[in-house]
DNA sequence: CGCCAGGGCCATA
DNA sequence: TATGGCCATGGC
């Protein structure tokens, strides 16, 4: 049904507005964040994101890094786990910094040379990544560089089964349901990602009946 | 106090 | 291939 997923689309994005995804400042930080909010609130990410330093301010503390691929690279890991210690499990995602800012250097840390290869060559790049799974592959990819790849996370399976639309079970079902009612559009696939996180986390969350959700009466089904 | 958050890895069967 | 344990902080 093209007609419904559109018209969920454009209910989320008439009530909550343009949303601006994602919320950083350049592509590696996307990618850091990426990184960073693997199972995690986004106040923590964000926390963790301040922590990091201006590599020109020598007031810091020796542990201090600065939000670059370079600095990271060859920052400590247990600096480095400091740093990020508000985003949780910081010595995993130290690691896993450090294995997909290795990928990012394949390409100088250049984004526009990332944007010239194929989507699917640098998918499977990602997922063949430590640190990296589908989601975080596909957010990489759909809000640091802009391929058209749909992201499914915790928020649109809640959504898929709240609202309810059928749109299978597993990741690549999922992200194949809505790719394939969905106009291939970056920005489209931004938007509704987007949109579905904001009206989660505003209305429905788990364990939380949805009230006052623009989506209307079917939303609020507890499944 | 317990539950949960914009997952992914690894061991086991 | 499909579960289950594990990782860890901070907000509510």
């Amino acid at each position: 049904m093209i007609s419904t997923i559109e018209s969920i689309y454009h209910r989320l994005l008439s009530h909550h507005g343009h949303p601006r995804w994602w919320p950083a400042k350049t592509p590696y930080e996307v990618v850091v964040g990426a990184v960073l909010t693997q199972n995690t609130a986004w106040g923590n990410v964000e926390k963790a994101i301040a922590n990091f330093g201006d590599a020109h301010d020598l007031s810091l503390s020796p542990q201090s890094i600065p939000l670059s691929p370079e600095a990271i690279l060859s920052a400590d890991l247990p600096d480095l786990a400091a740093v990020i210690r508000p985003a949780g499990y910081f010595n995993q995602k130290a690691v896993y910094l450090k294995t997909v800012t290795e990928w990012f250097a394949k390409y100088d840390f250049d984004a526009a040379a990332v944007r010239r290869e194929p989507l699917e060559k640098l998918r499977g790049e990602l997922l063949a990544t430590k640190g990296v799974g589908p989601e975080t592959a596909d957010s990489i990819l759909l809000y640091a560089f802009d391929f058209p790849t749909f992201v499914v996370d915790a928020y649109t399976v809640r959504f898929c089964d709240r609202y309810p639309i059928d749109a299978g079970k597993g990741y690549a079902v999922v992200k194949a349901y809505f790719e394939a009612n969905l106009p291939r559009s970056v920005e489209v696939y931004n938007n509704f990602h987007a949109l579905i996180v904001i009206n989660g986390a505003k209305h429905c969350r788990k364990k939380a009946l949805c009230e006052g959700c623009p989506l209307g009466v079917e939303c609020g089904r507890v499944g």
